[in-house]
DNA sequence: CGCACACCTGAGAGCGCTACCACCACAAAC
DNA sequence: GTTTGTGGTGGTAGCGCTCTCAGGTGTGCG
């Protein structure tokens, strides 16, 4: 600020400005170690009217800390990046770093790709790794020089500990919610089935059917809206009589309802709608969607700064998922 | 991979082991000077042999290049972060920044606070900022050393080169459809009122409505749903009339749409409904919204990209955006 | 033969910071 | 008086890398 040069102001600069040593300064900036009330203050006081700054780069080189956070999405190709999970995911991780110097990348990581997961492991610019979608062979394939730097948000495995919502909570909340509506042939809209965290949805209900004497009837789908229309009408192909369905996302019980209604098949009356998110959009869509929550961004949250902290977390953080009952089921 | 403790590999152990100096070792990774085909062999060799990833903390050091890309959302408060517009650019932007070795960090600048600016400028690990949703105010707050780091996406300034989508022609060809379609008496529901990128799409309904001789009316909106919704409610008491609602963007329009069929007004059929945005959710939504693209990801993208090349780009990029007729409108 | 001009290489000086270590002053304990 | 802290301080060795510079070796040309 007071430097007619440009030139950015350095620790020495504070140091030299307090009329301390190199030393002192650092000591009174990063507020460890002794130092006199009288050198606290001429130094704070230096630091502010230079407008010093702590260049992060230099700390972490020493320090052999990270200046990244890498966001890896697994999946069978790189479009799983466009997913608006994904970006939610990136956004809350990179608002949580923010304030530690860390910035936050994204990569695709190939479904059969541990090179990709070595190569960040013997990165040593990167402070940790969120594992998003991603697979028990990846979770294996983690380098050692790794462990405890990185964390998986869904499928978790005992190498690497997982932040995930209750999928079969949620989804148990949801079908509940259906069949106490009088639904008897509920069909389900699955995520990729490759992947295990969704599968557990796929398992709850599953489950239920045949606790419930239930028919089981299960159409793939990915997540997305489009997938989930292709996916209603094949169902409704396979069993005209189906009268409810529950998609393993937002998106894709959305796609639903306008496949449906593209049919001229009324939601709720003549097929019930539940998803599973509660996205924004759930609550202003036509009918407003019947679905349970996914905090997204408290897990991005609580995974980012279990890596941040770098203290041992528990082996598996479930994020209790709840019934938000509107108008399509 | 091969170095039995786990001390990370260094440039120093690829040179030894290729039985170079560090120096041509440094020169023939970078791709840069001389190096005989012979170095550049072994060189390869050995640091693929030993599993050798630069250090990226170390390199930016000593080039005095950031690590850190920070986008910088203005707004009243710190729930401006929450939008999923800023998602969307947060994660585009972390995926181009990704291979660069560069991580994104997501901060609220509030509306009045050059003092936050000031620090970005000064800090030496942040490579560039991304200016989001700002206002002119703070486009002059931008400090000197900050001048070619920054671009705006949105509000552009002489000093900052901004980019983003033609928000006026958006606007027009919505607009336009909704004329086209027999609409006179045609609302708005506007962005926020201090936003001045925004408020270009507002003087393209003013502009017009004036040129077609037909009644301005404005409710202002915040770009949500909920507030969206309040506003089309605002607009059927104030002019009972309307017979079209344009929204400043997609998320209001559902928004809208849900209100009106809440008041069992249909749409298109008493009141016809338009967009902008063309967010994923669009095309599923019942009816289909009609609506203008913007494409987020691409802006994001090319602001990012020009950050990090750091050549001179133009005052201005805009993105054109398109009409998207679909059945809201 | 001498000179210019390639191509190629290694030594070494930092980038800005942290943290280890030695040191000093002074007070309390022996 | 000596020992043992204990608060406070500065010197300085690096963290891993880039890049300048000085110094090679070879080839073409006057």
């Amino acid at each position: 600020m007071e430097t007619p040069t440009s030139r950015p102001v350095t620790l020495d600069d504070v140091a030299r400005a307090a009329g301390v040593s190199r030393a002192t300064a650092s000591r009174v900036l990063g507020g460890y170690g002794f130092a006199s009330v009288d050198a606290r203050e001429r130094v704070g006081a230096a630091a502010d009217r230079l407008g010093y700054v702590p260049n992060i780069t230099a700390r972490a080189l020493v320090r052999g800390a990270g200046v990244r956070l890498v966001v890896a999405v697994s999946g069978t190709d790189a479009t799983v990046l466009d997913d608006p999970y994904v970006d939610r995911l990136v956004s809350a991780a990179a608002r949580v770093c923010a304030p530690h110097g860390v910035g936050v990348a994204l990569e695709w990581l190939p479904l059969d790709a541990p090179a990709g997961l070595r190569r960040l492991g013997d990165d040593r610019s990167v402070c940790g790794v969120l594992l998003v979608n991603t697979t028990a062979p990846v979770l294996d394939a983690v380098p050692a020089g790794l462990r405890g730097r990185v964390v998986s948000i869904g499928t978790g495995s005992p190498a690497v500990p997982s932040f995930d919502v209750d999928n079969a909570g949620g989804a148990d909340a949801v079908l509940r919610h259906l069949h106490a509506g009088g639904r008897r042939r509920i069909a389900m809209v699955t995520g990729p089935r490759w992947l295990s965290c969704a599968e557990r949805s796929v398992t709850a209900y599953q489950e239920l059917m045949r606790a419930a004497g239930l028919p089981v009837r299960l159409v793939t789908g990915d997540f997305t809206a489009a997938r989930g229309g292709r996916a209603a009408l094949e169902a409704l192909t396979r069993w005209p009589d189906t009268d409810a369905i529950y998609a393993a996302s937002d998106a894709t019980a959305l796609g639903v309802i306008a496949a449906l209604r593209g049919r001229g098949i009324r939601v709720p009356h003549d097929v019930a709608v539940g998803g599973f998110d509660d996205i924004p959009y759930a609550a202003v869509s036509s009918p407003a969607l019947t679905t349970a929550t996914h905090p997204v961004a408290r897990i991005a949250t609580a995974a980012a700064t279990a890596v941040l902290d770098g203290r041992p977390v528990p082996p598996v953080t479930a994020f209790p998922s709840t019934l938000v009952a509107r108008e399509s089921a």
